[in-house]
DNA sequence: CGGATCGTTGATCAACTTCAACGGTCGTGG
DNA sequence: CCACGACCGTTGAAGTTGATCAACGATCCG
């Protein structure tokens, strides 16, 4: 499964095939069952996460004590709380499967010598903190352009198969109100 | 002003002191003036800024037709539209100076040979954008996590300084909430 | 000096939350 | 394999947060 790694690589730059399993030597493949968390908060971030097959969310609790969702990951993205994760610091995050699933971890320090021992990993991280900065910069945009109820309507139209993936009151924490009024806004449309 | 640069780039990876002159060579350095705009709405969004002097912000014109501010940037930081800078699509957004502005610009096509020529700066603008993501990632944290007025008393916590150098309009604008009700949160705590 | 721009104030209104209660379904243990 | 409990989605009433609109004062700049 660790090939779907370097199939990703691969889309992105260019690497020995003798360098393949070199490369994969850094990471740890790792399966966790549904609502198992990866990390949790208070822990210092070590790990950046690749997902193979199946689903991570990443949460805090907000002031009320309730989980609120703000990234999910499927197959082949990346997930770590990155500020964190650069500065070896505890995260307020947690992350957790909403599906049985399989990543592969590598450690802030493995990851430094991945970049030293091939630097075209360095343009392959560039590539996709570049894209994922992109993307987040857009979600920004659409947090301030849209209402809640746009804001779900978008979403649920740009993702359909992932809208059926998630559970309803998740889908509504990551869009930023509550299972109560995603019932409602369902309700008017249907 | 541009040894800026070299300054800032200096600070995130060696680079030879012969090779400086060549890799400015590739920026065009370009001064505007207040209310002036690097990039307008419906055009193809070209180039990468990094501000030397001065202040840019990012806005789109929403639904209600009114300017929403979603990024500033001041000294040494980069700006663009990244997701149309990197697929060369025209943009939603518009980027103004917000006082007298001096920044260096490059070209999509120019980077992309900057990063060929010189394979450190892969690894410098790896670390810019994996800090702009970081960073990316924690504001949204906080739109989730705090009320509007906890995210202007945050943000003027944080950055007094710049909350006193733009205009409270813009504030409210990037805070997501409207100038009269930041007048009203002001008067609260006075 | 004069006009445009910016910040303030107060009244009304809309979007979304909170809370409590109920019904369905899923999965787990007996 | 069935029954029970926990979890999830829904409904409706009442409450908050922040928006909208209009008007006024202050300040800045030409």
């Amino acid at each position: 499964m660790s090939e779907q790694l370097i199939h990703h690589i691969r889309k992105n730059v260019a690497i020995q095939v003798d360098d393949e399993l070199s490369i994969l030597s850094y990471f740890r493949p790792m399966h966790i069952s549904k609502k198992e968390n990866l990390l949790e908060a208070g822990q210092l971030c070590t790990s950046h996460y690749f997902v193979l097959k199946g689903c991570l969310r990443l949460f805090f609790l907000n002031e009320k004590g309730t989980e609120q969702t703000t990234q999910f990951a499927i197959e082949n993205w990346w997930l770590t709380d990155y500020m964190a994760f650069q500065h070896n610091q505890r995260t307020d995050f947690t992350i957790q499967a909403v599906e049985p699933t399989a990543v592969l971890a590598i450690d802030f320090q493995r990851q430094e010598q991945l970049l030293i021992q091939f630097p075209v990993m360095e343009r392959y991280f560039r590539l996709i903190y570049q894209r994922a900065y992109a993307a987040s910069q857009l979600r920004t945009k659409y947090l301030y352009d849209f209402s809640r109820e746009e804001l779900y309507h978008h979403f649920a139209k740009s993702y359909p198969e992932f809208t059926q993936r998630v559970p309803q009151y998740l889908l509504a924490s990551f869009l930023g109100f509550t299972p109560e009024y995603l019932s409602e806004i369902r309700k008017k449309r249907s």
